[in-house]
DNA sequence: CGGGGAAACAAACAGTCATTTAAAAAATAC
DNA sequence: GTATTTTTTAAATGACTGTTTGTTTCCCCG
């Protein structure tokens, strides 16, 4: 109501944070981008605490602390829990799953045919390339997913999150299955299978491999362990195809 | 004080091994046979209940109501919630592990060299056995396991369940490492560790290679899927091995 | 018989949970 | 400038959480 009114803001007792303090002038003069920061900031935080303490041990007002955040921001800029779940994953998920095709037409290129650890290393390095160079969201997100291929199904929620990656999955399938074209289907969809749990596992869960092999194999070691990886995996579908080389 | 309570005892449905409880600290004798049934009860609710929500979706009241018994009990059996989720581990670790180091000791029997598909069936059939002849318990337990082999590992609470496995793994690694004596040991340990990972995915979440193949493949059939991943890694190993046979 | 200890009960504790509501503030549109 | 929409704040809701307490019941040993 007064006419000039001076900044006379209500210190809150938790807050200290100045906020919007990014860069405001940098000569642009379309200035309508000051309020997203919050919901991005929401869902960074969100993303770091479900990879730390999974879905159920991760509160709103965890988040919200995390965030800097309003408790009630989430629910109006997200809708519910699941809803900010979903858009976590959702953030990220279209440009990886475009990584991933973009490394299967790259060794694909035209029309040639690639070597089995072509295809199989397309699949994985991708991934291993935004959890070493994506900075701290990607690495977040990177084991989210895999902890949410580990998450007991029964959770519906979280079932259009698996989906996400169905169709780019079947792409791959459908490349190794015509480079070992003596390979049953099945057989291929097992391989497949088996290669994306060893995959979701290093990801998600990097110690056991330390403690059993006693610091001898390092999941860390990301750079390693896609040679270790290929190397095995294509093993794998060279013994079962029955073809020697390809 | 009405004596007809409202608590309706229930028949176990179930027959109860008269197991001598050594439960409590020394060896005291005292054989009583009507409290086992509710701590076993309490187990029983909670290993269900752990696999299908999870341990932080899953609440005390939740379990105390599907065993019929007290909230207050769970705490005078077990202490607190975690040390709940240890005994439901506890309770069946040490037959499992026993179950697949027998198996091991059997393909070694009389210092013979077992074949490579060999001692990777030594270390799921056991565990597919548990699942498909051992009752509604072992089956809830096995997927349990699982689940945990993916939990976030900062939940320090949980680790001492891993290790309980450890040692008969290392066994399992030794054994490889023997049938390829011409491997990097470190190359062993990632291949087994790939293994494992393939078994624990395939227990916990059996859903993705169904969607994946479009029903073309069945985790559910766990008869086919042990020969599958047996005969998918023994190729593995032989393609990274260098050996022809064995 | 009574004592004793283990098991079961009932009620409460002190928080935290996800979610909602209504009003204030800021940003944008007109 | 005012009007309107978008974002933020503060507070409250009621249900649920793990855990603790004090008492009562049961059963065995003497």
């Amino acid at each position: 109501m007064s006419p000039e009114s001076p900044t006379e803001k209500k210190q809150p007792d938790t807050v200290t944070h100045s906020r919007s303090d990014g860069a405001t002038k940098a000569g642009k003069k379309t200035d309508r981008r000051k309020a997203p920061q919050t919901k991005e900031k929401i869902l960074d935080a969100a993303e770091a605490l479900f990879v730390q303490k999974g879905y159920y041990g991760t509160s709103l007002r965890d988040i919200s602390r995390a965030a800097g955040a309003q408790l009630a921001l989430s629910y109006y800029h997200f809708g519910s829990k699941e809803d900010l779940f979903r858009a976590v994953i959702d953030r990220r998920a279209d440009e990886n799953v475009a990584d991933l095709r973009g490394a299967l037409v790259r060794v694909t290129a035209g029309g040639k045919s690639p070597t089995v650890e072509e295809v199989l290393s397309a699949f994985i390095e991708p991934v291993v390339e935004k959890v070493l160079r994506g900075g701290e969201g990607w690495r977040n997100y990177i084991r989210l997913l895999a902890q949410v291929a580990h998450m007991p199904q029964e959770e519906s929620f979280l079932v259009p999150v698996n989906i996400h990656y169905d169709a780019v999955v079947r792409e791959f399938v459908e490349q190794m299955a015509r480079l070992f074209p003596d390979m049953a289907r099945e057989d291929v969809h097992w391989g497949f299978y088996f290669y994306q749990a060893a995959i979701t596992d290093l990801l998600n869960e990097p110690g056991m491999v330390d403690r059993q092999s006693d610091g001898l194999c390092r999941a860390s070691d990301l750079e390693t362990i896609v040679k270790k990886i290929t190397r095995f995996f294509a093993a794998g579908f060279r013994g079962i195809g029955g073809l020697q080389d390809r």
